[in-house]
DNA sequence: GTGTGGCAGTTAG
DNA sequence: CTAACTGCCACAC
């Protein structure tokens, strides 16, 4: 993971001076999102957990490059029309380019576990064992969790479309963020199991 | 419903 | 290398 985020820099940075970094806190309705953007506006991380936000900033911050943080206004992030559209349920797709270091960098299988979510639709939701056969390791349905919790562009690749096979299953910000993001989206053939909720 | 053992992949040391 | 974690699952009570 370093060492991809060392390579990305290193090429970011011809000069060698310091690499600006942007930071924003998004506020829709309840829901609130942690960003970061890099040198070159792309977005790098998105969270609902402020702690994996804060790890996110530690990892560049223990690189040798010299990094800063400026701040951005909500309704400057790129991202902000698209995502109030989201939440508003006006918005199914984020089109955008993926570029994050923290994906490049991450491993094989985990790439291939988000590659997979990416093509879970709105509305739909798959099981964590599912997606382990999708990935190749039918029985890795833990690792496929973890797989989830790392990842660094919820929304985005969206992590929050699978469950376990006999609930809702775990999610980085709170369970309540992941059932509130499923029934935003019509329930994604979760709660029609659930006679409960 | 709950307890428990096993599981795959990642990370720390 | 081992040990110790996880957004899990199957199978028992």
């Amino acid at each position: 993971m370093n060492i991809s985020l060392q390579k990305y820099l290193q090429k970011l940075s011809g000069s060698g001076s310091t690499l600006a970094f942007s930071t924003s806190e998004l506020q829709y309705g309840e829901f609130t999102m942690y960003s970061l953007l890099g040198p070159e506006e792309n977005i790098m991380h998105l969270t609902f957990a402020p702690e994996k936000h804060a790890a996110a900033l530690g990892q560049l911050r223990s690189l040798s490059f010299g990094v800063s943080f400026t701040s951005l206004k909500q309704e400057q992030f790129p991202l902000n029309t698209f995502l109030r559209d989201y939440f508003h349920g006006r918005r199914a797709k984020f089109p955008i380019k993926i570029n994050s270091p923290f994906i490049e960098g991450a491993s094989v299988f985990h790439r291939r576990v988000w590659q997979h979510i990416s093509t879970i639709p709105y509305g739909k939701c798959i099981t964590y064992r599912e997606l382990a056969v999708m990935a190749g390791s039918p029985r890795g349905a833990r690792a496929v969790g973890m797989a989830c919790g790392t990842n660094p562009l919820v929304l985005i690749i969206p992590c929050h479309r699978v469950v376990a096979v006999n609930g809702l299953g775990g999610f980085a910000g709170g369970t309540d963020i992941k059932k509130a993001l499923l029934d935003l989206e019509g329930g994604c053939g979760y709660f029609r199991e659930q006679t409960d909720v």
